[in-house]
DNA sequence: GGCCATTTGAAATATAAATTAGAACCGGGT
DNA sequence: ACCCGGTTCTAATTTATATTTCAAATGGCC
């Protein structure tokens, strides 16, 4: 049996919102997708902005009902791989069914609505928390607050890059090809870096309060 | 004397579109910040397309003559140094002059038009290249194209997270505040985290190879 | 069959911006 | 002083896109 209207609407919703954004969102294109009428949207949730609120509180639902990613007894080291893996397959993933929080998150990003604070409280800062556990088990005991809070946002920053900036790579090099594959590298690529940082963070440390300049250990 | 409309046109909407993008930038904003009113705007330059085009080509000339980034006899890991702060200076900054090109290229980034071809062409591949030089010059010899690409992204990524990712930061993290002090201590630990990955990346390919797991060389 | 919730298509409304027309202005030249 | 070209201005027009509403139609259920 077919899905209530009222389901197919949220869940177009989801990909469409997560696809342009709320702005860029039109009623035309989430309707089309849930295979009904514009006048189904003011039917059921009253207007757009209302609306929204609703398919971002039903895609929180989603999440928390969702397998949870989770670390077993890893390493921090391999803690922090599973989660680069993890959010750039989310990020960039091409696959449908892709985190539509994730989506989301990046366009409140890029375009922030009122919704964005309840977006930070109930999903990009958990998920924030988890990544800075587990930089703060890889760093020394005696980091500071920024090293911590720069280590998370140069692994947050590397993954998001290969969102943002695809148009600009596309055209610098035209041989790019996002398949599961190359993504993996990716994300082995940008664990290797981010690992590299953490722990030459501290000796640099050292060597340049000793030299002024800065030293491979 | 007071410039010319034209002229004043023209640096305005500089402005305004390195602000909110070629979309959501409106002729309203740009006379009203050139002290003039919309008809200028289709007297001097025909339509808001050409206008555009007019814009970012003047803005082209500029940053040609603008004192372009210069190395002198720095070593690469100082070239790398110069060249992320330089970067992540005009990209957060917040001084007014601050290269209306970076601006542009990052709304384009995020909305692109028409113009990106050219902006590519023009503005972007040159810099890419230039940090893809230094990239290599760190790397050793028999680094795949791959390790380069990615590395040169590593860098770009982690500068325009703080751009990009404002909105969420000041939300996670009430006490940021992006004085050029704070941009200095940003672009160190930047240019920290990149080098250290680059010179970690072949010591991992060999123990990689022997054992099928990473560990610090 | 009649009722109610739901769904529909078409029209109305909003909004927001780009574009244009034509009047006014201004400074230089005669 | 006046004219004239190029320029600037105000106000209207056009374009375009989207959201919201309304009244009619549908279809399951008692």
């Amino acid at each position: 049996m077919r899905k209530s209207t009222r389901t197919r609407l949220i869940e177009a919703a989801l990909e469409v919102f997560g696809e342009r954004g709320y702005h860029h969102a039109t009623i035309q294109q989430i309707v089309r997708r849930a295979d009904t009428n514009v006048a189904a949207i003011n039917y059921h949730f009253g207007d757009k902005a209302q609306f929204y609120g609703e398919v971002v509180s039903h895609a929180l639902n989603l999440d928390r009902d969702a397998e949870r990613i989770d670390f077993g007894d890893e390493s921090p080291e391999e803690q922090l791989r599973t989660f680069v893996s993890w959010f750039l397959h989310h990020v960039v993933g091409m696959h449908k069914p892709s985190s539509s929080l994730e989506k989301i998150h990046i366009q409140e990003m890029v375009n922030p609505s009122p919704i964005l604070d309840t977006l930070v409280d109930a999903f990009i800062r958990p998920n924030h928390m988890k990544l800075r556990a587990i930089v703060v088990g890889l760093l020394p005991d005696d980091a500071t607050e920024q090293e911590i809070r720069h280590h998370c946002f140069s692994v947050i920053g590397q993954c998001l890059h290969y969102k943002f900036a695809r148009p600009v790579m596309d055209r610098l090099y035209a041989d790019i090809e996002f398949t599961e594959d190359y993504v993996d590298a990716l994300a082995e690529h940008i664990a290797n870096v981010s690992l590299a940082g953490i722990r030459a963070a501290p000796h640099q440390r050292l060597v340049a309060v000793r030299s002024g300049r800065v030293h491979q250990s």
